[in-house]
RNA sequence: GGAGAGCUGGCUGAGUGGUCGAAAGCGGCGGUCUUGAAAACCGUUGACGGGAAACCGUCCGGGGGUUCGAAUCCCUCGCUCUCCGCCA
């Protein structure tokens, strides 16, 4: 949520840095709004400040036993005018405030324009794609071949966009998430977290998923049970923060998850159908940090330093961008986004993306932190990641490792997690 | 699933219809004392909204109701705790 008063003083300039993700203000309508919550909540006040004085002389002239049926009369009809002014307000508040809850964060000055993912700014390129004396194969083959990565029995038991992983493929995936994991905890400083996969719409609201795009995600609604499938550990972390006041020593927080996330896919029918890519269940270790508002620019470029060093790490060729406007998230001030060379698709795809949010989440989510310079509760600034997404990397450890008979070298990091092991093959 | 007890400021906790935004303690901040620190003592200290300010308003788990007036009474929902039952 953007600040209020911002929205009040700033129109036209918040207006126009919007205008960069592609969103269209509505300046008339937000004017009109605000014109209208102001009188009605000067009127509101000043009938509710009558109320209180009136009734506590009441209180007075009852308590030096004199008679009240005078003052009584007065106030007749003052309790319903102001029921009536409060339920005014409340409903353009709400309106007021829906209107707010769908607008998105205003991009950062070093965000460059664009509307697609083409004008995204290449900030760096890591590492060289290898070359293949052979043609190299994309996973869906090379896992078919292997055996251990199926999507038919996933598509039996759930539908599309699911998969089933057996043997050597299966502990390559959970050995990431281990590598991962550790590399974050014991290397990068972050305390690892465990969280429900099931929450709120409340908590989805702090992290900006709703309102506006329920549409993303899985839902439970049963008799007793209204909750979402998270779809990243981004939303359960970043909201332990929320309605918290958190103390100036405790920060930076820096909380590293590894979850299942669950999407949708509803607006993306025929993208990326084949493999790994995108399915509607996937695991991801998540990189969340609460900071202190001067930190937040340093912050979003350790995390994502914390991010490429999984990719050096298993020396995945990838290259660095940072989103235009047009392709930036509803809640992300500006965002990196880490793409890995896929040989099977001969081009970099996103495995991470690490966000900066300032205080745009925060705000939806009172969290706050309290200034020791001010001595007041401030809102603290938000920034997530992926470190890495874990499917993908498996795709990416897949086709980058292949050998020409189809087996699959396991890059040095990650086989003290798969008991030495150093060779996938079929058998 | 059944029975009961709770939910109050950063924290603990008093307050059962009127001058209560709320005692007290802890914590925080400022000061006295001290070479310095601790202890002790004194003072100060909630959040949010509107306003240039004076000031005004809202907030005692959420929502609704009764009343001139609600932290306090009623209804409802959520959560926490204790006991019983069931259970990975």
């Amino acid at each position: 949520m953007l600040d209020p008063k911002l929205l009040r003083t700033e129109l036209d300039p918040v207006a126009e840095r919007l205008s960069r993700k592609g969103y269209q203000l509505d300046k008339k309508l937000y004017e009109k709004l605000e014109a209208q919550r102001k009188s009605l909540q000067v009127e509101t006040q000043s009938l509710q400040s009558e109320r209180n004085s009136k009734s506590k002389s009441i209180g007075q002239a009852k308590a030096q036993g004199q008679d009240i049926k005078p003052l009584l009369v007065e106030v007749a009809d003052l309790g319903d005018k102001l029921k009536q002014a409060e339920q005014e307000l409340d409903s353009l508040q709400k309106e007021m405030d829906d209107l707010l809850l769908g607008i998105p964060n205003i991009p950062d000055e070093s965000v460059p324009e664009g509307d697609s993912e083409e004008q995204n700014a290449q900030v760096l390129v890591w590492g060289e794609p290898r070359v293949f004396e052979f043609e190299a194969k994309d996973h869906v083959e090379l896992g078919e071949q292997l055996g251990g990565l199926d999507f038919e029995t996933a598509a039996k038991l759930s539908g599309s966009r699911f998969v089933t992983m057996t043997g050597d493929i299966a502990m390559l995936h959970r050995a990431l998430i281990q590598f991962m994991l550790t590399e974050h905890t014991e290397r990068n400083g972050y305390i690892e977290a465990y969280v429900p996969y099931l929450v709120s719409d409340t908590t989805l609201q702090g992290t900006g998923q709703l309102p506006k795009f329920e549409e993303d995600l899985f839902k439970i609604d049963s008799e007793h049970h209204k909750l979402y499938l998270i779809p990243t550990a981004e939303v359960p972390v970043t909201n332990f923060v929320s309605d918290t006041i958190v103390e100036h020593a405790d920060l930076p927080l820096k909380y590293v998850t590894h979850t299942p996330c669950f999407r949708s896919e509803a607006g993306s029918y025929g993208r990326d159908t084949r493999g790994l890519i995108r399915q509607h269940q996937f695991e991801k270790v998540e990189l969340v940090q609460m900071v202190k508002p001067q930190e937040s620019w340093e912050a979003l470029e350790q995390l994502t330093s914390h991010a490429e060093g999984i990719l050096q790490a298993l020396d995945l060729p990838y290259q660095k961008v940072i989103l235009c406007g047009g392709d930036l998230g509803f809640s992300a001030a500006k965002t990196y986004d880490l793409e890995v060379w896929l040989p099977g698709q001969n081009c970099y795809r996103e495995i991470s993306s690490c966000s900066n949010m300032l205080d745009f989440q925060a705000r939806r989510m009172k969290a706050r932190w309290r200034n020791p310079e001010t001595d007041k509760p401030e809102l603290l600034h938000t920034l997530n990641g992926s470190g890495l997404a874990v499917g993908r990397t498996l795709v990416a450890i897949m086709e980058n490792y292949q050998q020409a008979d189809g087996s699959i070298v396991i890059p040095e990091a990650l086989r003290p997690f798969m008991r030495g092991k150093a060779l996938i093959e079929a058998h």
